[in-house]
DNA sequence: GTGTTTGCAAACGTTTTGCACAGGT
DNA sequence: ACCTGTGCAAAACGTTTGCAAACAC
């Protein structure tokens, strides 16, 4: 088994993992803390803040840090995108992306009317390239 | 001319456009702030951020909300991407992306090696399409 | 028993807001 | 003169952190 890089095991942890697992949507820190609080009343905000954090470096779950809003977190790990709507701020998945981005124009995903898209790119810059030697 | 939702047009409001246009990173409201303050050292903070909310809103700049830490702006409406280092948190302008995104590795853009990018659409969801007519 | 993890509360950094005044039209 | 936009300060918001107690190992 993998090292999770975890010392103990904990319940709080494990409520919180199995929550996300069984979410289907993508819950904030807060509405997720809420979900964990109905199994275990006293566990803190902090907690879940602090868990999802570790969970994160584990790799076991996804960050949405991208949305400009609150952070969202996401228990698959699957490779796939998501639709926010402009309106109400909802997010959902994209059921499925299977070609050409640029250039092209979605019109409709999922039973969204698509009107526009945001796209970052990760890596190491030139300096810590050099710094880090690759 | 195009109306842009101002009533006045005043000195604050220019130079914050001002330095936006001739900024070519992307700063975050206080950088912006701290470069505006040169030139009329009694502006406060609040009037950068209802100013850039503005500018917005008017569609004249463009919020980069979706780094997971900061806002920062961009005056620069062209269509481009972007692309941040994971290490130092730099982040640049992505020089230009031709073609097929996803099941493509991009292994270098703009001397950055990349390792990921992040994807997400906007658009109205099904029930604010109901409730909007579209 | 040891040392990680917790609950709590305070602190933090960014952004928003209430208010009286200044200034654009 | 009107009323939008400003400066200032406080509040709001999501998130992080310091600490002593709890608990996993």
């Amino acid at each position: 088994m993998k090292n999770t890089g975890f010392q103990r095991q904990t319940r709080q942890r494990s409520v919180i993992l199995d929550e996300l697992r069984r979410a289907h949507d993508h819950p904030t820190a807060r509405e997720l803390y809420e979900r964990v609080q109905i199994r275990l009343p006293r566990i803190s905000l902090g907690t879940v803040y602090r868990n999802l954090e570790r969970l994160h470096e584990a790799g076991m779950i996804r960050k949405l840090e991208y949305a400009g809003q609150e952070t969202r977190v996401d228990g698959d790990l699957e490779h796939h995108y998501h639709i926010r709507c402009t309106r109400c701020h909802r997010l959902d998945d994209v059921p499925e992306i299977t070609s050409d981005l640029v250039g092209q124009r979605f019109e409709e995903l999922g039973g969204y009317r698509v009107t526009g898209h945001r796209l970052e790119f990760q890596g190491l810059c030139p300096d810590c390239r050099n710094e880090t030697g690759e």
